[in-house]
DNA sequence: GATTTTATGTCAGTTATGTTGACATAATTT
DNA sequence: AAATTATGTCAACATAACTGACATAAAATC
């Protein structure tokens, strides 16, 4: 009798998504290291690119990191001017964030390889981005599906977003 | 004429993979955090779990970390009992590294919430697991998916493992 | 109009995890 | 005997997160 050796479902994916997420990054980390600039740098300038005027709430509340933590790498981009702060139209205390020319440059850099990266997997793999999208979208929380549908319905033509309680 | 927005193949999948693999190390980061650990812990229970008796060289090779790194969590994780570390049998100079009991306890215990959330993925989004599989490979570097294979060729039955050139 | 709440910023200290460089020890190889 | 290798350790440092406390200006409420 062999001795049992206890293995969950899906054990196999907990293992490649770590090594697919950490070389997923590497590009990206080597272009910002650079310049100085870390993978909290990318994210901020990610979403800012994805939702032009968001909010530094909105942000903090996408990055689930605290203000403290935003507001250095933030004035690093907008003191590096990749990133821009304007005073809200409606509401005078929000500064709304919109990436310069230099910004959007550079995230379309960061980008490229990452694109690459996930064209070559798929052709590879033979799967259908829509196939892993649906399955990345089930692996995240209710909270950034709910997320995810609001940066897709996309901000651009006023179509009224409905900010629903976030609890 | 609209303003042109230049979108990257793929790039829906960038965000999502930020999303998933966020909420997926959320988890474990949780029960990690109740006794001290972080996830340096939780990557190194896992390979030597998943290859018991791993030299230190070998786990440096897969976690890509200094050896200073590595001391500080090990010294931690030997010191409370979840790992043991036994003279190389044949070369003993080595260490090579061991779960106690304790040590699955805990490395199942943090395995389980990422199983059920991959299981649930699955099957919300109506993928197969090989098909995520092959994906998630694909998207490693050369030098993983050797490592990959390598583990999961298993090292139980003495196979003789070739060590290859590793640059 | 005065008060309270909100959005944001800032100062100071801490933690987790990584880094480099230098050196020590024991075991193996040459 | 000497050189190399596997591992460990000391010290200093960087990044990106954290908590707690306080400041400011604008908006909302009483």
């Amino acid at each position: 009798m062999t001795t049992k050796t206890e293995t969950l479902p899906a054990s196999g994916l907990i293992e490649l998504l770590f090594f697919a997420y950490r070389d997923f990054i590497s590009d990206p980390d080597t272009i910002l290291g650079e310049i100085g600039f870390g993978r909290a740098h990318h994210r901020v300038l990610h979403f800012v690119d994805r939702k032009p005027g968001l909010t530094v709430a909105e942000l903090l509340d996408l990055l689930k990191i605290t203000k403290q933590s935003l507001a250095r790498v933030l004035k690093q981009l907008v003191d590096g001017g990749y990133v821009e702060q304007r005073p809200g139209p409606v509401d005078r205390r929000q500064r709304e964030l919109y990436l310069t020319g230099t910004g959007r440059t550079l995230i379309r850099s960061l980008r490229e390889p990452q694109s690459r990266r996930i064209v070559a997997a798929l052709e590879q793999s033979g799967c259908a981005e829509e196939d892993i999208a649906r399955f990345l979208f089930a692996m995240v929380t209710d909270n950034a599906k709910h997320q995810i549908s609001v940066l897709n319905a996309g901000g651009r033509d006023g179509a009224a977003e409905p900010r629903p309680s976030e609890d």
